[in-house]
DNA sequence: GGAATGACATTTA
DNA sequence: CTAAATGCCATTC
């Protein structure tokens, strides 16, 4: 089991509508790698099942993404979740905590 | 094995 | 509050 596939597992346990940082993702895995969590979603070897575009960064901006940040907002306010200016609006109420 | 890279975070000015 | 500098971890060249 590598980092990438922990950190799809749990992005995979995102719900629609919701987000997570990647600072709560390396958290949640016990390291500190947000960076290698950023990593992992570049190599995203699994776009469908791992729906990257709901992790965003700890200060409520969008972040990257693959196929452009734009798009990535596209989906994520086609999912409910409300952005302005490249930043996410009261994104603490979409956030999602891992258990 | 070592150096460079990145979809980040935190601290300091 | 905004901007810049420094630190970080895992992966890849």
């Amino acid at each position: 089991m590598t980092f990438n596939q922990r950190c799809y597992e749990l992005l995979s346990q995102i719900p629609k509508g919701k987000i997570v940082t990647y600072k709560q993702i390396a958290n949640t895995l016990n390291t500190k790698a947000y960076r290698a969590v950023g990593n992992a979603m570049a190599n995203n070897p699994n776009p469908i099942t791992v729906p990257c575009h709901r992790v965003i960064k700890s200060n409520g901006l969008i972040g990257g993404y693959v196929f452009g940040t734009k798009k990535k907002i596209n989906l994520l306010e086609d999912e409910g979740i409300i952005i302005k200016k490249d930043e996410i609006v009261d994104f603490k109420k979409h956030i999602h905590l891992f258990k």
